[in-house]
RNA sequence: GCUCCCGUGGUGUAGUCCGGCCCAUCAUCUCGGCCUUUCGAGCCGAAUACCCGGGUUCAAAUCCCGGCGGGAGCACCA
């Protein structure tokens, strides 16, 4: 029975390593992540996975992914797909994936459960009315019914005919939000997944719980905008008389300059705003991913922000620190040129490039070119409007050269202290550089960039980027 | 409006339960310096915080009361 997950071998990274306070428990862990399918994940996602995901290594327990697609006119069928994989680039691959939509009888026979033991009702009152009533601590009609009939209007209900479950609370809670809860409702859209084969779906609070107990969840770690629904859910253990998990709360993240609401990223890929999902201006894990973010900066990230109730902004600055520590190490460094403006090299015979791919680690090679005299030179223009006429400067890893009548004159090998060092190409290929505020900018890289698709790399005094067919994404300085 | 949660430097975090070892930890950011053929990395140093007001106490970031501030929920969404 005791299933025991190979905790994969969690390095301890720099920033990450002040670890988690360890669970309280008596036993095995059991946890999960619960997303609805409605895209693919994206970084606000991500806290609750990298949450879940520590704490099934520290504990040596069970993370399951379920799926709640138990709103059939909100789901996207692509997204169950994408979830699986998004949380297996994080490193967080779950050790069971269950699908709400799979399990209706469940659902439905706690419902009949709640139903006999007087603690649901089926309700046929007007939506508004319903509502109204609670507001004034009162009772509709339907509440009063005998579990008998109440059996009877159910099965009803599951071939036609209007009318929702609720749960019966306590209409004096002070509570507002505390006061008897939809369990179940009509929804006659087909399911992706179901199709028509029902009509009664269960709401949110009413399947998380029915599931967190059937699935033998121990930890529920959620964010603090479930404070309620917690409260909710547990009337729900209480009418029948189960032990509940322990519940944890963490404090809401607001993350600046990124549009999460995955309704609004649809409608922006829709309208050609951005090219899709992975866009690298969007916040999504898959953007992220594609513009070089190692998946264990992230995950590092969040368990240093830890567990606590307060609401926190997300610091680009330290997730960017967290990822460059984890990427500096191996990044080739590559000469890219933005905006290049050209000039002729003078120089007494054919100069040697010697750059190496790293400054630290020698055994990782050099780029070599060979520069004849009179080959035309680009350098980043902001750089070049910075010189004066006769001014001194360095092609990084070449040769001194002397500004003069607009062309460059060599003027020595050896590098001298204080001249300013530039990137620079000789032959090269035309590259753009997309930032994640959408902006580009155009300009040359050098030729050994050919062979280097797909990696992250340093564009010297530039940045770290990731490097695609014909462009190069910003991850950041 | 009602209900609930939270409040340590720019950001995040340790300490708060069990008051003293806290003129408050660590990381990141910022600013200097060193080093470096990158404005990367590394090394050294500096600056910046207990929301406010009372109270209890020999002693409070830590306990009590009252303010103020922030957030969330009050869906037949998840």
């Amino acid at each position: 029975m005791a299933q025991a997950p190979a905790p994969e071998p969690r390095k301890a990274t720099g920033s990450g390593r002040s670890g988690l306070p360890p669970l309280e428990t008596d036993g095995p862990v059991v946890l999960r992540f619960a997303p609805g399918p409605s895209g693919p994940l994206h970084l606000g996602h991500s806290r609750a996975v990298a949450l879940n995901s520590a704490y099934r290594g520290l504990h040596n327990g069970k993370l399951i992914l379920r799926l709640e697609d138990t709103n059939p006119a909100a789901v996207d069928p692509v997204a169950y797909g994408l979830i699986a994989a998004d949380m297996e680039w994080l490193g967080a691959t779950p050790d069971e994936t269950v699908v709400q939509s799979d399990r209706l009888e469940i659902y439905c026979g706690d419902a009949r459960e709640l139903l006999s033991r007087d603690a649901a009702y089926v309700c046929h009152c007007d939506a508004e009315k319903w509502r109204e009533l609670k507001r004034h601590n009162t009772a509709c009609p339907c509440r009063g019914g005998k579990p008998a009939a109440q059996l009877v209007a159910f099965e009803a209900l599951l071939s036609g005919g209007d009318g929702i479950i609720v749960v019966k609370t306590d209409l004096e809670d002070r509570n507002p939000a505390l006061r008897d809860f939809v369990a179940m409702r009509v929804v006659e859209t087909p399911h992706p997944r179901q199709g028509d084969t029902w009509r009664l779906w269960p709401t949110y609070n009413f399947a998380v719980a029915v599931d967190d107990y059937r699935l033998g969840v121990t930890h529920v770690l959620r964010g603090k905008d479930h404070l309620n629904n917690t409260l909710r859910q547990q009337w729900v253990y209480r009418h029948l008389g189960w032990d509940e998990p322990r519940f944890i709360h963490y404090g809401l993240v607001s993350i600046p300059d990124a549009l999460l609401k995955t309704t609004t990223i649809r409608g922006g890929i829709a309208s050609s705003e951005y090219s899709g999902w992975d866009d690298p201006q969007l916040a999504t894990l898959v953007a992220l991913r594609r513009r070089g973010y190692q998946p264990q900066a992230i995950m590092d990230y969040w368990v240093t922000v830890g567990v606590k109730e307060v609401d926190i902004t997300l610091s680009w600055q330290n997730l960017e620190a967290a990822n460059r520590a984890l990427v500096e190490p191996e990044a080739r460094r590559l000469f890219w040129v933005p905006e290049p403006f050209e000039l002729t090299l003078d120089a007494p015979q054919p100069l040697e490039k010697h750059a190496p791919f790293h400054p630290d680690r020698a055994e990782m090679g050099e780029r070599r070119e060979t520069v004849e005299p009179g080959a035309t030179i680009v350098l980043p223009a902001a750089d070049v409007a910075q010189l004066a006429e006769g001014d001194l400067l360095r092609l990084k890893n070449l040769c001194n050269c002397r500004l003069r009548d607009g062309r460059l004159e060599h003027a020595g090998d050896d590098p001298v202290k204080g001249v300013p060092i530039v990137q620079w190409c000789a032959a090269g290929a035309p590259l753009q550089l997309l930032r994640p505020n959408g902006s580009q900018t155009d300009g040359i890289v050098e030729p050994a960039a050919a062979e280097m698709e797909g990696e992250v790399v340093q564009f010297e005094r530039v940045g770290f980027v990731r490097l695609e067919r014909s462009q190069a994404l910003f991850l950041h300085r």
